[in-house]
RNA sequence: GGGCGUGUAGCAUAGCUGGAUAUUGCAUCGGCCUCCUAAGCCGAAGGUCGCGGGUUCGAAUCCUGCCGCGCCCGCCA
């Protein structure tokens, strides 16, 4: 609890001061607790025994007694060479009364915050995402999110591949198959689910699936026909042409609308759309080239490829990379770290959401832009989501779609709605579910820790129970429920008073909403959405043991102390949903 | 074969800048609605922290060697 530590600081340096222990040491031990029930910080005296050559249950006694004479606001005690200290229920709930908790939004930027560059999703406009394309933009959305809640200024950014053979495999496929030719070409595979057939990144993917299998089983003499056009759109694209790029945007972006209306219907947007080509086509690209190819560690192949031997730099396994083909253009890699130097320019904090596949890719750019004397991204890379039978794999199937998930996800929620609030309206049935199913699909995701293998299940993605995005949702509502109860109270307001006592509930709630900035720092500073996903549980669980034993309105009169704690939880259990991508509504 | 990541109760997961009885949920078992929405609350049971060494007063956490799983090793993106 950093606002507790802050407060003792002083009180702790004295004491250590007079003891001869280098503030270096103390502070670095001084830590959270690990449990709640020995306290809010903990200072192990280890370290201290050996320099006092006493043992350290002795030591950490002697520092208990002399502490206990300047510190109120914490009870303190020494057990087996541990210090404990125990933020108390009056300090922690007068920082409640006088507005000491600080609450941020995370759907604004504030001004004044550290200009964070988050680039995330950038996946290759081709078809509508999947639950597996679609971690990244869910753990990409949120760091946003956290972010602003944090106080940065965000800006979102999209970086659109619209080059190279992907984009162009997709224009040749337009500009050639007709709709006919395209069906009997997937005649062997799953039909176009007709619910999506107005929407362009499931209907046109299938010109580019078309075309893959065309280019897989044409006839030797087509197969060669086919990949020269498209190797000249490639090429074409990648020298800068403008009809070329203006072709291959006329094929994507409708693709990428598709693909952009699923993630706006789980809370994702972005601020900027940056396009590949615009570091070829500003002579960015072509200018690292020619500064690369002066650096220390520059190579040339027997065909007039340039590349950079990072072995000379530590590089273990891979050791090239390369930067031009033999024919001079660039690669993928390349134009990532014009990329990446335009970036800089934008912002003081750079991050990338990236999957694991591009670990390598990412290395090898950072260690590029060391070279050149540039700043390295931070990076937060996340393992692939698989099935309970395997792999994702759009050819055999085996995929399932974020609008699929997101549709079934909304449909039982609504059953459930309707199972337990039998009185509600359609129209408010539709809403709730709506916002209960998109919630819980993110949760399901962030919850836990990026680098880690996911499977998706359809029971997990769509549990409404505890430890889910429904639950906190709960949470939230009574609260809301309170105030709107209150609200019909006309001059209750007296002002909210410190009780004598207080419950172990309240006291749990306190402690839950003191340590909100903590959770939030130690998410935001490491990037772990996951570590905060599980900081709203604790808060909303606290919140129900609140709601249970300390009512807000007992025998027709407001208790204005616990109206005021509600409310506090309320605003930060709003605000941290909104943190998460969880929609915080009021009633359900 | 090489590089990187990961391995915690039946399942899933937290902790991994070393610290006291290893967190939470699901499933299992047992309680709680004349009381602000029970999508809730309380309790019980469940663990060789993949395996073996090492460093340390102390290791799930650091080092090392195995083993399992994943990703990568195009002048693809």
């Amino acid at each position: 609890m950093d606002a507790l530590r802050l407060e003792i600081e002083d009180a702790i340096t004295l004491v250590m001061d007079s003891l001869e222990i280098p503030e270096s040491l103390w502070k670095k031990v001084l830590g959270p607790s690990r449990e709640v029930s020995q306290g809010d910080l903990t200072m192990p005296c280890f370290p201290f025994a050996k320099i006092l050559k006493k043992a350290p249950a002795v030591v950490a006694e002697e520092i208990c007694s002399a502490l206990k004479e300047n510190v109120t606001i914490a009870e303190i005690n020494s057990v087996n060479g541990y210090l404990n200290f125990k933020a108390s229920p009056e300090w922690m709930a007068s920082r409640v009364l006088n507005g000491d908790i600080h609450i941020g939004s995370a759907l604004e930027n504030n001004a004044r915050g550290k200009r964070v560059l988050i680039e995330h999703t950038s996946a290759n406009p081709n078809g509508p995402f999947h639950v597996g394309r679609a971690r990244n933009a869910i753990l990409g959305d949120t760091i946003v999110r956290l972010n602003r809640l944090f106080g940065n200024s965000v800006r979102a950014e999209y970086y659109v591949d619209d080059m190279g053979k992907q984009v162009g495999v997709l224009a040749w496929a337009l500009e050639n198959l007709d709709s006919q030719q395209v069906e009997d070409l997937l005649s062997d595979r799953e039909p176009l689910n007709p619910k999506w057939a107005d929407k362009a990144d499931h209907s046109i993917v299938r010109w580019y699936q078309a075309a893959q299998a065309l280019r897989q089983n044409a006839s030797d003499s087509d197969k060669e026909q086919i990949e020269e056009r498209i190797g000249e759109l490639v090429h074409a694209s990648e020298h800068g042409d403008d009809s070329v790029l203006e072709q291959f945007e006329n094929a994507y972006q409708p693709v990428l609308d598709g693909m952009l209306m699923t993630l706006g219907r789980l809370g994702i947007n972005f601020d900027s759309f940056t396009k590949e080509s615009r570091f070829v086509v500003n002579g960015d690209v072509p200018r690292l080239i020619e500064k690369l190819s002066k650096s220390d560690i520059h190579g040339e192949a027997e065909n007039g490829a340039y590349f950079l031997d990072l072995g000379q730099r530590g590089m273990k396994g891979k050791k090239e990379f390369f930067y031009r083909r033999g024919d001079g253009s660039s690669l993928y890699a390349t134009r990532d770290v014009a990329y990446h130097i335009w970036k800089w320019g934008e912002c003081d904090t750079l991050i990338n959401v990236l999957g694991e596949d591009h670990r390598l890719q990412a290395k090898q750019v950072a260690m590029t832009l060391t070279e050149l004397g540039e700043k390295v991204p931070e990076v937060l890379f996340y393992a692939f989501i698989k099935l309970p039978e395997g792999k994702m794999s759009t050819r055999r199937g085996t995929v399932v779609f974020m609008d699929d998930l997101l549709e079934e996800a909304q449909e039982r929620a609504a059953e459930v709605v309707r199972n337990l609030r039998p009185n509600y309206e359609p129209e408010l049935v539709e809403s709730i579910a709506e916002a209960v199913g998109v919630s819980a699909v993110r949760f399901n995701i962030i919850k836990v820790s990026p680098e880690k293998g996911f499977t998706f299940r359809w029971e997990d993605a769509l549990a409404f129970e505890a430890g889910s995005a429904p639950f906190v949702m709960y949470s939230h509502t009574r609260a809301c429920s309170i105030k709107s109860k209150v609200e019909e109270f006309e001059g209750f307001l007296e002002e909210a008073e410190l009780p004598k006592e207080m419950s172990e509930s309240m006291v749990y709630l306190l402690r839950k909403i003191n340590s909100f900035q903590d959770s939030l720092d130690y998410a935001v500073r490491n990037r772990q959405a996951h570590i905060f996903a599980n900081y709203l549980l604790e808060l909303a669980n606290a919140y129900n043991g609140f709601y249970r034993d300390c009512h807000v309105i007992r025998d027709g009169k407001v208790d204005a102390f616990r109206f005021k704690i509600s409310e506090t939880a309320r605003k930060l259990l709003k605000a941290s949903m909104e943190g998460l991508g969880i929609i915080p509504i009021e009633r359900m």
